[in-house]
DNA sequence: GCCGTTTTCGGCCCGACTGTTTTCAGTCG
């Protein structure tokens, strides 16, 4: 069992604990125990109780529980409670408007299993013969039923700051004054968005009658003084949210979250004896207001330095602010090369001399043209011959647009481990990017030992998009974290942060491993035209929630550090 | 169920909105 399926059997407790109504803080903490497996970067199955139990929030009972998962796949626990309530009624849990106790009535009161039993209850009318629900109740009900999978799901982070943008341009056009901030995990820069948030100061309630105005708005979902909501085409929910000019920095912080960062800041603030909300920090005694205008006066009451919002996760950011060991996050401005991206020699849409031209006009000094190997046969991939007549080419115009040019290829990692261009090919390349592109349904000591045998390969510079996984689509192939990135330390192979909106490959959660275990990382495009560069910018902010700073992504060094830093150009150790 | 420079017991984050209601419960973020 791996951490996503041991987390889904615990947050599936915490549900049917909650529609059981069970006591909220054991609920509250299978979910937190959930989200702790779920985030963790190591493989918990490897753990022994007394393991697990040194993670914060992981105590007796659940170490217990995930230890049984982990050997088992299953829990005696869980089976009491679906005894109880049968699992199809969680699917209940997930409908907007819908919650425990609903779904509890309405499992006891109408014997309502599943989606279609509620379907069928409403348009029956028996719903609203229920005490405490009525007839808006059951077309709430009927509505989110319909909408469900319309909407269903989160949607990729560029897309969600792209719609946020949209919408933050047609706002500011009607109110030129108001201050507009996209807030949440868009702020947060998560890889995927399930709403936009958006904060408001400098206006008043006109602009959120103004935004239920919007012409991209499929359905407005809820409109009051200091709210809206709405619907888009496209499935996105939009909530604007208006508050005081002297709540912007409280509200602000509130806002960005993650619930598990604020938690830990209102813990932080009670034993302050003060008070933590989205309208400013509070003395506990007598009430009185001592923060709350900026977002770093509400840190600075708390005693603590400001929080980049993408270290907001509650991963050790609250402890680094207390005690000024928050590091200096990588910006994209850092970035000085971009090593992989494709020319019309493979699949790429532009030339090398365009690609080099669009590199220098997005400000950066090197690049390496990383065209596909042939394995990749349906993207034009180059043989070993083409490779180096490519090579030449290449080197032929270094310094084009006054960019640094590095002959590479963007070689496929075959099953076995081996490379798809043989070893005097590769050798006489400025760099070597190896990719998995085939063959994922391999077991997981397979494609590890698949993906360290490749790094061993002297010639080999980075992996390409090391998890193989496209958000939203395909789940990552199994490989073992730890093993690849200790390998990568050893080797001296870079591990890349493919910035491609829908990898985003490593995740930041992987990177944040390879930073702590001192494995040297890159920040790539990996574009397919002179509009790819623009990526890096996605590539950065999974960087800064990975916590990384300059020093640790070599494409942030100078040309010739750079190049002295690449594996082939390190002495052996 | 978790946790501990007050504590191994008694706490645990908070406010707005909605709908069904005459004072509040449920849901959401």
């Amino acid at each position: 069992m791996d951490n996503l399926a041991i987390a889904r059997l615990l947050r599936e407790i915490a549900d049917l604990l909650e529609i059981k109504g069970d006591n909220p803080f054991k609920i509250r903490a299978y979910r937190n125990g959930g989200d702790i497996v779920a985030n963790h970067p190591h493989d918990l199955a490897t753990l022994d109780a007394v393991g697990l139990r040194e993670i914060p929030g992981i105590g007796k009972d659940l170490a217990m529980r995930i230890l049984e998962i982990a050997s088992t796949g299953d829990c005696a626990y869980h089976r009491e409670l679906i005894a109880e309530f049968p699992p199809s009624v969680l699917d209940m849990l997930r409908l907007q408007g819908v919650g425990p106790k609903t779904v509890a009535t309405l499992y006891r009161e109408l014997g309502v299993r599943t989606l279609d039993d509620l379907e069928a209850a409403c348009t029956s009318g028996r719903v609203r013969a229920i005490r405490g629900m009525g007839p808006k109740k059951e077309a709430l009900i009927l509505k989110a039923l319909a909408e469900r999978k319309q909407y269903a799901g989160r949607h990729l982070l560029p897309d969600a700051h792209n719609t946020a943008a949209a919408v933050v341009t047609y706002l500011q056009a009607q109110a030129p004054d108001a201050l507009l901030t996209p807030v949440g995990s868009l702020r947060r820069g998560r890889e995927t968005c399930g709403d936009i948030d958006i904060l408001v100061t400098g206006a008043d309630a006109s602009l959120l009658e103004l935004f239920t105005r919007y012409r991209l708005i499929e359905r407005v979902l809820g409109h009051g003084d200091t709210r809206s909501s709405a619907l888009l085409q496209g499935g996105f929910q939009v909530d604007v949210r208006l508050v005081p000019d002297d709540c912007r920095g409280a509200a602000l912080q509130y806002f960005t979250g993650s619930k598990a960062h604020n938690i830990a800041l209102r813990d932080r603030a009670i034993g302050l004896g003060l008070k933590l909300n989205e309208y400013g920090v509070f003395r506990t005694a007598d009430d009185v207001r001592v923060a709350g205008t900026t977002e770093d006066e509400v840190y600075a009451a708390l005693g603590l330095a400001w929080v980049p919002p993408e270290l907001r996760e509650n991963r050790g950011e609250v402890e680094a602010a207390s005690n000024g060991t928050l590091p200096t996050l990588v910006e994209l401005t850092h970035l000085r090369g971009d090593l992989h991206m494709h020319t019309t020699a493979s699949d790429g849409r532009d030339t090398i001399e365009g690609m080099a031209e669009a590199a220098a006009a997005a400000g950066l000094e090197y690049i390496a043209i990383t065209d596909h190997s042939q394995a990749l046969a349906m993207a034009n991939g180059l043989d070993e011959r083409r490779a180096l007549a490519h090579a030449a080419r290449i080197r032929g115009i270094d310094g084009h647009a006054g960019v640094r040019l590095l002959a590479g290829i963007e070689c496929d990692i075959l099953p076995d481990g081996t490379l798809d261009l043989n070893d005097e090919c590769l050798a006489q390349l400025d760099i070597v990017i190896v990719s998995v592109h085939s063959a994922f349904n391999m077991d997981k000591a397979q494609m590890t030992d698949r993906l360290i045998r490749a790094m061993e390969n002297p010639h080999v510079d980075v992996v390409g998009h090391p998890s193989g996984r496209l958000i939203l689509r395909r789940e990552a192939y199994p490989f073992d974290i730890d093993a690849v990135v200790a390998a990568a330390g050893r080797t001296g192979v870079a591990l890349e942060i493919n910035c491609q909106t829908n990898r985003l490959d490593l995740s930041d959660i992987h990177a944040r491993v390879a930073r702590d275990r001192g494995a040297p990382l890159v920040i790539s495009s990996d574009a397919h035209s002179t509009r790819g560069f623009s990526r890096l910018r996605w590539g950065a902010i999974v960087a800064r929630r990975a916590w990384l700073q300059p020093k640790h992504v070599l494409n942030t060094r100078p040309f010739a550090a750079f190049t002295a830093g690449l594996r082939r150009h390190r002495q052996p150790s």
